[in-house]
DNA sequence: CTGAAAGCGCTTACAG
DNA sequence: CTGAAAGCGCTTACAG
């Protein structure tokens, strides 16, 4: 094992300062009137024996870490899984690197890692966050941290966010079900206050509103294990035989969804036509194909690291913040196209 | 903006020295005579006022981050979402953070990852590396860094690791099909000398060696985009028309295997039987749904981090290196079952 | 261009 | 128990 290297020795080495050495690695060379004969000397000697600055110490003279802290839901989520990667790389190519904690939507425990990312002195922070930690996240844009919001943003907390249009989403979702005569179609989401979830269902009310159609909510309680997940929608589908189509808000109930109409043996979309938020293998492979509501992943990637990076490299003077709202795609697969011949023969 | 408090500043409130905040907020108290009255007033007091000690500072001092280094091929992929999951909660509840980087398989990429995790001085490593990197690892391991390799090792390199018996594993899938009377099964899987990739070709070439069954192995190219990969799998299947069974060794494999035997119209089980290694929602709610060698995923992630925490706490002396191997499980379902009335009508 | 020095915020032997 | 001090390894104003 090799000792390690320290700035001291490489100044040692050259007979220069150390100074001159910390200057010419971190660029300053020009600036400091350090002639180039001189500078070329040290990154070559630096580079021969492969010396690599200590990133604590450095970290903790300059303030800067460059690293993100990342918060999920869950990275195991297909979702948050593949923006997570999608960040990572973009992240990457800017010089930061990701430290990612899963939430499980809990706010103690999502608290905590908002602390603890605090104490590492993280550069900047992407977040998708449970509801009801509006206090905890104003004091961190009140105190100039680069902050994006993203997937859901806090009601009342002005900061960066990306988000998705979920209510034009669930709207034309619900719409294109409508369009084919249905007449009882049920919105399939989650009890809970988050903003994408509201917007969600906030389509859907629209479009059946529209047609003068009751409404027809189950709320997921989330708290429980699967088993109990799939127990209640089971409950709602058998309390509810002329639902003849459902809307689930997230790719999560989508697949819990598709399970129980499995075990109850109805038919898609014969029997019941579905359409899903998120897309991913499944949805796409599954027999029949599901109708989903994609999302722009690549696209919602690029823009949240922009938008980091933008406050990372902007001046703490004007802070200006930018919300945006991506336009969903309504994927149209066979799981909510009543065939014409099935219509016919109802 | 409330000003940062210091360990300067509690000291001073407190008229005590800076050395007993230190050591009591280090739990050295006891061990340094100081009397219980007074560590309960420090204490009282950083709690009060929040007080929360700069982790750059103590770790540049102690030379310990809290922070474990997570090398993944994908975050994105299921099998290592789930499993980067299932340690970041293990391992937040001993005290320790995730930083996780994706290779993507690409060799240069994760050597400036590994040398990114050693500037940054995680205290230990868990990594899914792709072959070509022994060099880097053995030096790693001499150094005496705590590391655990996990779902597939460097052929050459002794260090502690956690892996499946994939060779079990497809040898069992492989006897299942071939004890059904199916004479002509194939292998699909990735061009690479990744070890869990060649375990599970062995039990493949053992399984049909007992039956004195010519291979039928297609090696993926994974550098292609996935059109090019499923064009490489659709000119296989059409090239094997009598090839009545196929054993996928991963999960993408079986992902696009499904898509592509599904766009050839090709029938599972009747026309091919279907396994795949790894499970997850797809395979199970897949029409049919599919027979997978599954990885016991929770047990890993529990023996992986305990294998960590056990070298994260050890003594340097006696460098004990444990290799685990895991039986994964066959999952029997409809994909690779015959129906009786379909073999009789052949 | 350089050298000496302060300082980022801690921990921990050491002498009392 | 305490106080003064060294030291982790850098960066950067400052005086020359």
């Amino acid at each position: 094992m090799k000792k390690k290297i320290l700035i001291h020795d490489i100044a040692k080495h050259l007979d220069v300062s150390i100074a001159t050495v910390s200057l010419v690695l971190n660029g300053k060379a020009k600036e400091k009137r350090i002639s180039d004969g001189l500078a070329e000397k040290v990154l070559k000697y630096v580079e021969e024996v492969g010396y690599k600055p200590n990133q604590l110490a450095k970290s903790l003279r300059t303030g800067k870490t460059h690293v993100i802290g990342l918060v999920v839901e869950d990275i195991a989520n297909p979702f948050f899984a593949t923006i997570a990667g999608l960040i990572e790389r973009k992240a990457l190519a800017h010089g930061y690197r990701i430290i990612y904690c899963s939430t499980s939507n809990d706010i103690v425990k999502t608290r905590d890692i908002l602390a603890m990312f605090q104490e590492r002195h993280v550069d900047g922070y992407i977040l998708a966050l449970p509801d009801g930690l509006e206090g905890e996240v104003s004091a961190l844009v009140r105190s100039g941290k680069p902050l994006v919001l993203f997937d859901r943003v806090l009601a009342s907390v002005l900061a960066n966010a990306v988000v998705v249009d979920g209510a034009t989403g669930t709207y034309e979702a619900t719409q294109h079900l409508l369009a084919q005569g249905l007449t009882s179609v049920a919105l399939m989401t989650i009890r809970d206050g988050q903003t994408q979830m509201l917007a969600r269902r906030q389509g859907y009310t629209q479009a059946l509103r529209e047609h003068n159609l009751p409404e027809l909510v189950e709320e997921i309680v989330f708290q429980q294990n699967p088993e109990q997940v799939m127990e209640q929608m089971q409950a709602f589908f058998q309390a509810h035989p002329n639902c003849h189509g459902v809307m689930f808000t997230t790719n999560y109930l989508g697949v819990y969804g598709l399970e129980v109409l499995k075990r109850l043996g109805r038919r898609i979309p014969e029997d019941i036509a579905v359409i899903s938020f998120d897309d991913n293998d499944l949805f796409r492979l599954y027999t029949p194909p599901i109708t989903v509501v994609a999302q722009p992943m690549e696209a919602m990637a690029e823009e949240i690291i922009s938008m980091l990076l933008a406050a990372l490299n902007g001046s703490k003077e004007t802070s200006r913040m930018t919300q945006l709202q991506m336009a969903p795609q309504l994927v149209l697969r066979q799981s909510s196209t009543l065939p014409a011949a099935a219509t016919v023969r109802r």
